[in-house]
DNA sequence: ATGGTTGCTTAGCAA
């Protein structure tokens, strides 16, 4: 089963590029980040003729979280449960296969002691409570998404410019770490133990062309699930010619039982 | 070099 996770920066803008991808590589499942259109002006047609059967938590101008799938998706899940803090479309979960798929993106949080960092940091502690009521141990649980958290000093390529940021700081290591003590393993992460694996560059500060790139696009597997992941990694020639997201899709195998 | 780009929506915000 392969399964990866792509935040395409509005896939209105992307989506000749999404369908592209999707048919080169025939992911079985394929989380979006930041669609940045609402329900009813989501290309569903064009995504079921590709093979896909979609479910989607839009938003207009922002946000908007999806999940495509080859096979059945029940159980669908949009926003968190008894969710009264958050109006912004940053998670969608369906059960694919057996397995429980959570697409999330969460907030980037702008600056350390921000409004938006507080959000930032009131929404993880959401996911966390979502991931601790969901009995990760007792089943196959994939958690892919933008979580805007670099969390190894491998993960980001000049460290020394990006400490302190929202994306990486000590605060939110310690998040990350959070996530996988609850039962999961960073797939990309222990693939490429040494890091210098990227997955978003800033388009402003031309991080592409200069090589600035941070991961913090994320696949997380319950322990069950990663020991059957094979492989994973970072399709980086996404983000290079016209007009690409400023994110590369991720991808992580996993053997079928 | 304290800039630079992109997308949505339409001048300002978010990333």
């Amino acid at each position: 089963m392969l399964v990866a996770t792509w935040n395409v920066n509005s896939i209105r803008a992307r989506y000749e590029r999404l369908s592209r991808w999707l048919s080169s590589h025939q992911p079985d499942v394929l989380c979006l980040q930041e669609v940045k259109v609402e329900e009813k002006a989501f290309p569903f047609e064009a995504i079921r003729e590709a093979g896909y059967n979609v479910e989607v938590f839009g938003q207009r101008t922002y946000n908007g979280v999806a999940i495509l799938a080859k096979g059945e998706m029940t159980e669908v899940q949009k926003g968190f449960p008894k969710d009264a803090f958050d109006d912004q479309a940053r998670f969608i979960a369906a059960k694919v296969n057996g397995v429980r798929v959570v697409s999330i993106y969460v907030p980037n949080g702008k600056v350390v002691g921000s409004e938006s960092y507080e959000y930032k940091l009131r929404w993880l502690f959401q996911l966390k409570r979502f991931l601790e009521e969901s009995e990760i141990s007792s089943g196959d649980i994939i958690v892919c998404g933008d979580l805007n958290i670099a969390p190894n000093p491998g993960d980001v390529a000049r460290p020394q410019q990006w400490e302190g940021s929202v994306l990486y700081n000590p605060e939110m290591r310690s998040e990350f770490t959070e996530l996988l003590a609850l039962g999961l393993a960073d797939t990309i992460g222990k693939r490429f133990p040494d890091g210098g694996i990227y997955s978003w560059w800033d388009y402003q500060q031309l991080g592409f062309q200069l090589g600035n790139g941070l991961r913090i696009d994320h696949i997380l597997a319950s322990r069950g699930l990663a020991v059957r992941c094979t492989d994973a990694g970072v399709d980086r020639e996404e983000r290079k010619g016209k007009l690409p997201s400023d994110h590369a899709p991720v991808w992580a195998m996993f053997e079928t039982t």
